[in-house]
DNA sequence: TCAAAAATAATCAAAATCAATCATTTTATC
DNA sequence: GATAAAATGATTGATTTTGATTATTTTTGA
């Protein structure tokens, strides 16, 4: 095994447990101890963790992710957690749907690259997508310039030739009333047939959706799983009982 | 195998798998140890990979597309003549069919922007499209990650709905006897539907291509205008009476 | 505190990988 | 077809990485 992939793995498991034994290291990596002890060196004199007795530890310090703005940056945190949590839900073999949008876009990194097949009506995931040698169909129809999304008739003609296992979505509004909405009346259809070509639909938004009520609706609540962080359970509480809601906690 | 080939094989695995051993890239090219050393010697100089102890890793400092060689810069200020004379073709009201391909995208600073409606199974269009404000429709299907083309039995679906008044293609090969040609007989497929959909049809092509024959058959040269440059009159004997030739001058 | 156990660091020889060289083959040019 | 140029594959000795060994330090538990 090479150097650098044997760092990745290390750093991996590190990020992941915090914590880790120079012996799982040794068994993860199949090298002897010394080759894992001149590794833990290099990567703790590049700062990427602290030895310990024993192992070797995350260092939780400092910089991890820099530039982006104070908002920004924590809004892409809450939209990454969101969506790591939505990949998980991705088995070996799903087809699944992801909707145009950029919180749907942090799901694709965490996505399990092989054998499961995506179809999209975002143009902003394509690259993501291919990058990662997934299987990706794309539906036709209209390009709308702001969005990067397809829609229009055709598009709606071109997706119900697939069926999904699961498909994931996100919305601007989320209200106990008037369900799920969103601004455009074009990508609005769109969404909705996409939750009823789908198994199991997904809608991921942070808690600032909720409440809100935008043009056009998509579907009543009981149609999909929402997907959300942060949200108390006061607030819960409206729609607790008409949808399941998951909330990610950090 | 050809230089270009291994090089593009071997940016290919890296791109999939991050980092690559060179027995790996020994068995996977056929060629000796000494060769892959020096492509890896060559890429990493070309800014497309870092060497590391033991293979070769992809670098995620970014910059990927830009380094254009000699040849290829060279090659760009053809294919925008090419480019730019058949933009002119292309009239008011007119619904037009751009095929994939890097020459085809050099055709879209010249576009007429209003009132035109251009149908397109080539992603690397959409943003220059769109960038324009040209009402833009994309086709349904599998997304090929070499090509960033759509094709497959969807697309052909997809593309059926459409008919138009010019179409504008690249090809591998034109031959007097064997018409165009290119290596994916996916791709072939689309271009021969698109060619047959159209009012008139285009071939861009420079020189280079005349004469050569690939794998997979579009159609006859009686189907298509060709649009080439600085074919001199000897060499276009054989292709003008059998099809139109419009050479494009500097 | 002290001794045993565990973990670490230092050392060294073997293995793997590397760069440089050269003879041979392939390709291009006249 | 002859020649030059480029690409290739094998060989060499140098360098890097690795795993085992041994000595040193740290931790553990009585």
């Amino acid at each position: 095994m090479l150097t650098p992939e044997r760092h990745k793995l290390i750093l991996q498991l590190i990020k992941e447990k915090g914590v880790v034994k120079i012996q799982d290291l040794v068994d993860l990596t199949e090298t002897s101890e010394s080759t894992i002890r001149r590794d833990l060196t290099q990567l703790e004199e590049g700062k990427y963790l602290k030895r310990i007795h024993g192992g070797a530890a995350r260092l939780q310090g400092k910089l991890q992710e820099p530039s982006m703005t104070e908002k920004s940056s924590k809004n892409l945190q809450q939209k990454r957690q969101i969506a790591k949590y939505a990949a998980g839900l991705v088995e070996e073999g799903d087809s699944i749907y992801l909707d145009a949008g950029s919180t749907v876009t942090e799901i694709i990194p965490f996505l399990p690259s092989k054998e499961i097949v995506v179809v999209t009506n975002g143009l902003m995931h394509i690259n993501a997508l291919l990058e990662r040698n997934i299987k990706t169909f794309i539906i036709g129809g209209f390009a709308k310039e702001q969005t990067k999304a397809i829609i229009g008739r055709g598009a709606m003609a071109s997706l119900e030739h697939y069926r999904f296992d699961k498909c994931f979505m996100g919305v601007n509004g989320i209200h106990p009333q008037f369900g799920y909405t969103t601004p455009d009346q074009d990508e609005a259809m769109i969404k909705q047939m996409a939750i009823s070509l789908s198994r199991e639909a997904f809608i991921l938004a942070d808690d600032t959706k909720f409440s809100e009520i935008a043009f056009a609706k998509i579907a009543d609540l009981h149609t999909a799983t929402i997907i959300t962080n942060g949200l108390d359970e006061e607030h819960q509480e409206p729609y607790a009982s008409k949808t399941t809601i998951k909330v990610v906690t950090a």
